[in-house]
DNA sequence: AATATTTGACCAGG
DNA sequence: CCTGGTCAAATATT
């Protein structure tokens, strides 16, 4: 999104500690175009019950709470931004309490940077064990089972078969599924990778992203789509679904 | 010391 | 004047 001001010059004064803001206003043709509503800015929503792990690294720069909304909205923007002038935004604010909280994060401008997006692949096998994170939360379910009917009719490769067990396997250890507080008290902040280090952020994501999309993005990976599908209907969560 | 987050203030648009 | 989006000093963390 166009910003209306930009960072001040250093070289101003600051005397008492705060000092005047946005005495240098944005006169790009990005800004000047976006403020004539001649480019349309992107944008996409999705809901997840992870906003903090999309492959993407965000640094945050505001949070504000939203007239007529329990939870605060938090604005993020590319750590490359100033780097590379990446223009990728995302808002993330909590949609409900239910545990886990489903949270809806709108995404504005692509990225243009060289971030450290996952893979198709990877991304695949985090979306799979997210989903059975939820699936966990939400019920006692039986995984081989359900398994065998989300596969039925649909052939995998090696690969994603792997990627699969693998995922189920760490889901149903345990060591993702009970990284929560019990769920009683989900709120924004606990969801939010505060402090969290890079290279535990980038190495296994505790909780990671279901795409839940309102927009009509496609699925990473054409496999996913009957394993999402059918996990939500067997788990009475076809609601999600749109 | 470097880097990221918090949070109150600022600004523009409606 | 109200609201949402952003800035940037202060603060926290590594």
């Amino acid at each position: 999104m166009a910003k209306r001001g930009d960072y001040m010059d250093s070289s101003c004064d600051c005397s008492n500690g705060r000092a005047p803001k946005r005495l240098v206003q944005d006169c790009s043709s990005y800004a000047q175009a976006h403020a004539k509503k001649k480019v349309r800015i992107s944008t996409r929503t999705e809901y997840t019950y992870a906003p903090y792990h999309d492959g993407y690294q965000w640094r945050k720069y505001g949070q504000k709470m939203i007239r007529g909304s329990t939870y605060p909205r938090c604005y993020y923007r590319c750590t490359y931004h100033q780097d590379h002038g990446c223009p990728a935004t995302k808002h993330v604010e909590q949609n409900n309490s239910q545990d886990p909280p489903l949270f809806r994060v709108i995404y504005t401008n692509e990225h243009t940077c060289c971030s450290t997006h996952v893979s198709d692949y990877m991304a695949s096998s985090i979306h799979i064990q997210q989903i059975v994170d939820a699936s966990l939360r939400e019920a006692e379910v039986e995984i081989p089972s359900q398994l065998a009917q989300c596969f039925g009719g649909h052939e995998l490769i090696e690969e994603e078969t792997d990627a699969i067990i693998s995922s189920l396997l760490t889901a149903i250890s345990g060591c993702d599924v009970a990284t929560s507080d019990g769920g009683q008290h989900a709120a924004i902040e606990e969801n939010t990778p505060a402090r969290m280090p890079r290279s535990r952020n980038e190495a296994s994501p505790s909780i990671s992203p279901v795409l839940l999309r309102a927009s009509s993005d496609k699925l990473k990976t054409d496999f996913i789509e009957p394993l999402e599908t059918q996990w939500f209907e067997l788990l009475d969560l076809g609601w999600f679904i749109e």
